[in-house]
DNA sequence: CTAATTTGTTTGACGCGTCTAACAATTTAC
DNA sequence: GTAAATTGTTAGACGCGTCAAACAAATTAG
């Protein structure tokens, strides 16, 4: 099985498949200013990483996953979206706020819960006629707190 | 504003808050073994919230809320209850892991998700007449992967 | 009431992830 | 091709949350 990693660890090795765009290698400093980290932080995990075998990296070099952490990089990079998007696109979160919830469930969130949200995701979407009918409902009953057409069961205003 | 707590310190708070049952004071063993930590480290989290003034505890004494740290415990723990729900009930995970995830994502989940899926929730309780349509049907989808009455927009077998 | 047991605390350590300050290599500009 | 600017590393520190070991208080049993 997929040994653990802390969610740092996650996120550096997001951060070089997402900066690398073509180039397939990556510089610190870049890594330093996506996650919002200073370098010697970055020089540190690439060390570690490496260690581990899932970077390549060498004194004043660039960073490159290995095929290992290509596999690990782009599992947390699935999940990241699949999260990214539920929240988004279902709840309509904003974007902002949807993409750093993404990245704390990414890593803290059960498999089974993000299955179960992607195939959330998933359904919804696989049904463009259905969809419209309760999920506009819900964003009708999210903004103004009560369903439109009536029927109000229950009515909550609180805070 | 309600000052940031560590995931940790907000563990402990709604520890107490749970474990106390009537009794309204909760000893350091109790607490050591509901949050499976060793008894030190209760002991140095009291002291820590002790001196932010959200609990009241001193030595080999048992441990209660202050008015604030009832605030802030009840607070966690409404969302906790929220989220929680919203896992073993729209998306249908199971009891451990809802509560586990739950206890994840009160903390580093953003307010604002929190309460759109707390809201996504009570929208759906507070239809018991439209819920099964397409609930059930998500149900099905989740489990074999497709919609049962035909319809078949869209068909993904992956993993 | 004393002895045994349970409960709780102190101390000092560790791992993780971060930072600053000082230094070193690399790259860029002239 | 040398000087200046940028990029990266090392060393050492810190905060957080945890732990084990040693000790101290409180509780229970006799």
């Amino acid at each position: 099985m997929e040994k653990e990693h802390s969610a740092s660890m996650e996120d550096y090795l997001e951060a070089i498949i997402m900066l690398r765009e073509g180039k397939e290698a990556v510089r610190v400093s870049q890594m330093s200013k996506a996650l919002g980290v200073k370098m010697p932080s970055v020089t540190s995990a690439l060390r570690k990483l490496s260690e581990e075998g899932l970077v390549e990296h060498q004194r004043y070099g660039r960073a490159r996953l290995t095929p290992d952490g290509e596999r690990i990089a782009r599992d947390v990079l699935r999940r990241h979206e699949a999260l990214r998007r539920f929240l988004a696109e279902i709840l309509s979160v904003d974007p902002e706020t949807a993409e750093a919830d993404a990245c704390k469930m990414e890593h803290s969130v059960s498999p089974v819960t993000q299955e179960k949200l992607a195939k959330f995701l998933e359904f919804v979407l696989s049904r463009p006629n259905v969809q419209p009918e309760w999920l506009k409902m819900f964003y009708r009953y999210a903004s103004y707190g009560e369903v439109p057409g009536g029927c109000p069961t229950k009515c909550l205003g609180e805070e």
